[in-house]
DNA sequence: ATGAAAGCGCTAACAG
DNA sequence: CTGTTAGCGCTTTCAT
């Protein structure tokens, strides 16, 4: 059997009052006798009435609802931003839709168009790693009213907020902690550098480097992706070397556990031989016997500032001037056993 | 300046054809002539349509989306059957709304009305650890036609699909494992009992215990939670008794490592001394240098097959009978270091 | 303080 | 093959 929703209809017929009244009862206005407020609010429990958002949304042109696209949900960094974003927007009554784009530029176009026809309010994006121009994005900006925002995987666009860690003064920090610790000859594991990310935390490492006057070898700057395995067979190759490093800057934290594994394997000494240190502070980095020094990218205070720019567009939209944000974090670092050679 | 979206209507008029039309061509309608597909297909990329979900859900009474509610997203194992159920119901044109509890169920009911007046097409749950009844449920499915379906975290109500793994199994392999390595003290890190996994992984236990003609030792049963200070202050008792444990089944990963941290800092050997296996197979496990055996609990399959069951039960709803399905899942018990004593 | 009616964008029954 | 129109459930202007 098919249960119909009981409607403002059903109540108006029951309590002999327009649906007018009861929709202007149910939404407290002001001209309405608190006596038919209480009654038509007795009546909708009693007849388990629902407001049917479909409807309002459709009548409003908001549906208290936002898109994000994220390359997987199941990291710690993206989950984790995603927390933040629901965090901040859910008691303001929105609801968080989430895509994913597996990492494609071309779903990513297809989840983003998904969204716009469900009349998101706003959309979240952090980038694939092939997405090479945005100009997909510039045509629903130029299109739609709907606004787009990016974090940590972004790429600058007028009109566009973004929402970023400093990389590159992560990067600096980084680098610069384990040339404290003594390190001379530091390799630098670099991600995907179609994405700006990485490419901020390759120039951090490399003005650290200048900025404490160490030569600048481009062999040592490996470009890996950011898987484990990658990170082993980077400093597989790297201990065949005649000069090897002394420390290694990971961009990610996998390829830094791969080398902190095939270090292992190698039989030479963490931290003493060979420092090591990460990036995006994973969960496991602080687990593991020998814990792994990492760069932290607050990720729930992200989602939680990326979800607060929409919000503050919102009241600020009232003047139909879209403002542009560009909001950049400071990254934490977090010095563990791996790089902490000195006492 | 405000862009107004595109409609049928606008098409139409451009077009001198009805909004019926319109509608039919692009819903590819086969009594439409080839050409004023074409035409209305053309005209409406030209004018940068995009069909309103909202309207079309309104009429439809299917909003193609559906909702999930969770303690918190930002976990690998909730993330990861967050996943699951997003790969297995995008490809079905489904959007997946996602829902924190923060582990209480009074958030949980309330993110459960806004998904019912969002006129979500069904509601995934794990409830809540201190969701004692269940009677909100009840009472949603006896005055609503939306299906609910619980994963992991479930009880059982009539009318209610449920998805889980055979936790009793997972936690008998577990134990009947540390037996095959010799161990003869088994004590267990048991999870909240309120729920019933833990209640499951607990009497898996018992059970191996049983089969094996090993005692049953109440005070052997550590009722803990899942973090992993739990898990150290429990190893510090532990390992103040007179009769020492050998071994420690915990029913949860986090406290499994809080014991190696506390067994490490009391110089105890790991896993000659003692043998350590814990559950979820958490990424960390084995990652540490001393990996950590585990049971997998599989989540994105967990997640696809619950997004399966409701594609089904749309299929079979046609005929009006909901048939209800209780899911088990075989969960992998992974062999490391921690619990390998023989060779 | 309340009612009547239009309209948000779309689909589908009915008519031709 | 195409058009007319009602209606999904709600809000809101304009009357009263």
């Amino acid at each position: 059997m098919t249960k119909k929703n009981t409607t403002i209809y059903d109540i108006s017929k029951k309590l002999n009052v327009s649906v007018a009244t009861v929709s202007r009862a149910l939404n407290d206005h002001p001209r309405i006798s608190q006596e038919t407020k209480e009654l038509v609010a007795a009546t909708a429990k009693e007849m388990n009435y629902k407001q049917n958002n479909l409807a309002k949304a459709l009548q409003s042109g908001e549906t208290k609802t936002v898109g994000v696209i994220v390359p997987y949900i199941n990291t710690n960094f993206f989950s984790s931003v995603i927390r933040g974003i629901e965090e901040e927007l859910s008691p303001h009554g929105y609801r968080v839709i989430i895509c994913q784009s597996h990492d494609d530029v071309a779903i990513e176009k297809k989840q983003l168009n998904t969204l716009l026809h469900t009349q998101v309010d706003c959309i979240f994006i952090s980038i694939s790693r092939n997405t090479t121009d945005m100009d997909y994005v510039r045509k629903i900006l130029s299109t739609t009213n709907t606004p787009i925002i990016l974090f940590d995987r972004k790429k600058d666009i007028p009109g566009v907020s973004t929402i970023t860690i400093d990389d590159h003064k992560g990067a600096y920090q980084a680098t610069e902690h384990l040339i404290n610790q003594g390190y001379k000859n530091i390799c630098h594991f670099s991600g995907d550098q179609n994405l700006e990310i990485y490419q901020n935390r390759l120039n951090g490492y490399l003005d650290a480097l200048k900025d404490h006057n160490l030569p600048i070898i481009k062999e040592n700057i490996i470009n890996t992706g950011s898987s484990i395995e990658e990170g082993i067979s980077a400093m597989k190759s790297l201990w065949k070397r005649k000069i090897k490093p002394d420390a290694i800057f990971s961009a990610s934290d996998f390829t830094a556990l791969g080398a902190c594994k095939e270090i292992k394997n190698l039989k030479i000494k963490i931290p003493e031989d060979i420092g090591v240190i990460g990036f995006s502070n994973e969960p496991f980095t602080q687990f593991m016997e020998l814990s792994i020094s990492s760069v932290d990218q607050t990720p729930v205070l992200m989602g939680k500032i990326s979800g607060n720019v929409f919000l503050e567009s919102i009241k600020d939209n009232s003047s139909g001037i879209s403002i542009e944000k560009k909001l950049v974090l400071t990254p934490t670092l977090h010095i563990r056993q791996s790089s902490s050679r000195k006492k």
